[in-house]
DNA sequence: GATGAATGAGTCTTCATTCAT
DNA sequence: AATGAATGAAGACTCATTCAT
């Protein structure tokens, strides 16, 4: 329909607005979003305040994402994504028990004052709304399990490493461990006193026993 | 406006309300507010939702709790309490970690069916609203730091019971387990494939390998 | 679950709103609305108009009308309901056509000043409502069928009555007389300077030639 | 930003559009929004809605239409002239009136199909918006006005030719037959049963009676 | 004590229009 | 001329809480 105009290869080539200057926008109002959910909620925290944070106009934050429900959603997830990335390399090293839960703790902990938000009452946060919101459940779900399927892989290299005994059950094992973080991120987001080194050194004096309670 | 009203002193001669009917008001309303509560969670519970739950009036809700905060307080501080009973006998009969951990997230779960509530859905949130309500905050942070108290206890019952080496921190061993069990709902409310059994065999594994790997 | 108390008829006998009430709280509401309605249009008029207007609340306006669209289409069919009752009499007693065509569209002309709104206003807006919104447009097909199966009845008895020649159509007629009908409330509106007489007499002269074309 | 682009000249050098294009995109612009006006009304019809539907960018639109109202008024008075140009040799022949109400009748429904665009439901959206809209009410007025002064000249030949008695008032006639012919408009968009056949035919039959009646 | 209708500030979201590139 | 991202003032609707009866 539209007659080309000669010198229309100069728009096209000069995009209103590049991917990344769009992916920069997106992490703005995230960022703005992260910063508001800490502090107030994800329920408390209105969008108007998410507005103001992100330095943007209502009508941008909205292109960027149609829907409070949306931005909370890519929220949690980004939030997801970005942990999954840091927890890569502890699994693929594959450390000592001891010291793999300390380091995946730590990460954890260690998360928050890189990005400048924290992950743990972030993580409180999401659990709390995927129990009404069935989509972002699902996402929580899948994610959690991927992630306990490699901590059961990291258990089934322990086992033939001979750092657990022969019976054990990988999957036991990976539910046992993956309760055990996710219980550092709620005791250390409530409680504020709980240290990666102390759940270490905790899990592995519970260990301990075992060896004179089993033998 | 400030003309009585010709049956003002109907009210004035009425019998005041039994204290054993208020408190079953009070657990009639709260049940609703459970019910709504896990349902929608927290904010996306309507006063409204509650008040037609519990069959009772706006006003008559409004009397025994004066705001939607208090009653999410009550909401949560009374679901602590309930469990707080259930636990004590555990803590009193100490038995050996795997099958203490075991015992406690059962108690978790099947707090659950008993009260045709679920304990872990409401904890999460709680502890999602705890970010935001330093009140809150400080109400479970007083109840958990009580209950790592009672576990610091026990562990060191174990201690003497030889159930745990003698470096041993109980404090340390009491973080951990409070992580394991509140881990524990967490996993189980999110994932909702993780039993008791599992998570006390999972623990146990792991904690086996220490005793080759220490010896 | 309520015990009754005894001066519990007290209150039973005394509902809060009496059904009059509500309903002349409707009418209140749906007054203002017309009135706004007529002055702005559909949509250009605002919920706050309408609750301003009404001398209520917001929420109170909602409690009686659940949705703007709510209220739009209990406007407009209330005023259809109004204009039915009104035109039953007429349908009953079944002047000749020129009367009956002056007498509905005096009453379609008069029902403005009685009600201090004015429905032929209100129609034109219904009417480009209907094209965007199936159940209006349901609700009023509805209600001009059966205006239109009254008006063959009535060209039935004309012809009956020797009033229309044996071989005409009470259906085809029928169909004439409500766009003449119609096109009054559009004329009158658009132009503002045609009266039921008018109407009248121009449907007589037109109808006149007939018999000499025909004869 | 006050800097001026590189590529600023290349504006200044740019030939303009020529008449012939500025006017097919006005006719495309203009069809979009019949298009989306027809199938959303004209409120709910956004810009953005129109601006899709026609291919062009928001700036493109603008520099056509300056506003949402100018295209609304555009949009209807066009037809309008649209169907000016159509009527005009109907007005020409004078057909006697059973035959000339059919032909008006069947030209505002063939419009329709031809255009893509249905001229009776813009009608009604034109109407509605009138009401609020005092320049859209002036042109409507002055058009209609128009087409009823040329109906009123058809009706003086109709008396002429000795078909409408020597008392008919031509201006009566005149609003009668405008009346008739809004009418089917109103009634053929809302019910969608009505022929052009059958209206003239209802006429026609309508009117014989008077021959009986009145002799 | 009990009732539930009423209140109105506060929410999310839309969309006509502009303007830097 | 053309583009489309950005603006921000509205608008529809909700809901915790009150208070006249």
């Amino acid at each position: 329909m539209l007659v080309k105009n000669d010198y229309s290869f100069y728009y096209l080539s000069m995009p209103k607005i590049s991917d990344e200057k769009r992916l920069a926008r997106r992490m703005q109002i995230l960022e703005a979003a992260w910063t508001c959910f800490q502090k107030q909620g994800l329920h408390a925290t209105t969008m108007a305040d998410i507005i103001n944070a992100s330095g943007l106009s209502a009508g941008a934050v909205y292109s960027y994402f149609p829907s409070k429900e949306e931005l909370i959603h890519a929220a949690v997830t980004t939030s997801l994504s970005g942990l999954r990335e840091r927890v890569v390399p502890i699994f693929a090293s594959t450390p000592p028990p001891e010291l793999f839960i300390r380091q995946i703790s730590e990460t954890l902990a260690r998360f928050t004052q890189r990005e400048g938000y924290d992950l743990r009452r972030l993580a409180l946060l999401g659990w709390s709304e995927a129990q009404r919101n069935e989509r972002l459940s699902a996402t929580m779900r899948e994610f959690y399990m991927a992630f306990r399927d490699q901590l059961a892989g990291v258990a089934e290299r322990w086992k033939q490493a001979g750092l657990l005994r022969d019976e054990a059950s990988p999957s036991d094992v990976a539910k046992a461990v993956l309760a055990t973080v996710l219980g550092f991120v709620v005791e250390s987001a409530i409680m504020g006193d709980v240290e990666p080194e102390e759940l270490a050194r905790g899990v592995r004096d519970l260990a301990i026993r075992s060896s004179a309670n089993e033998s």
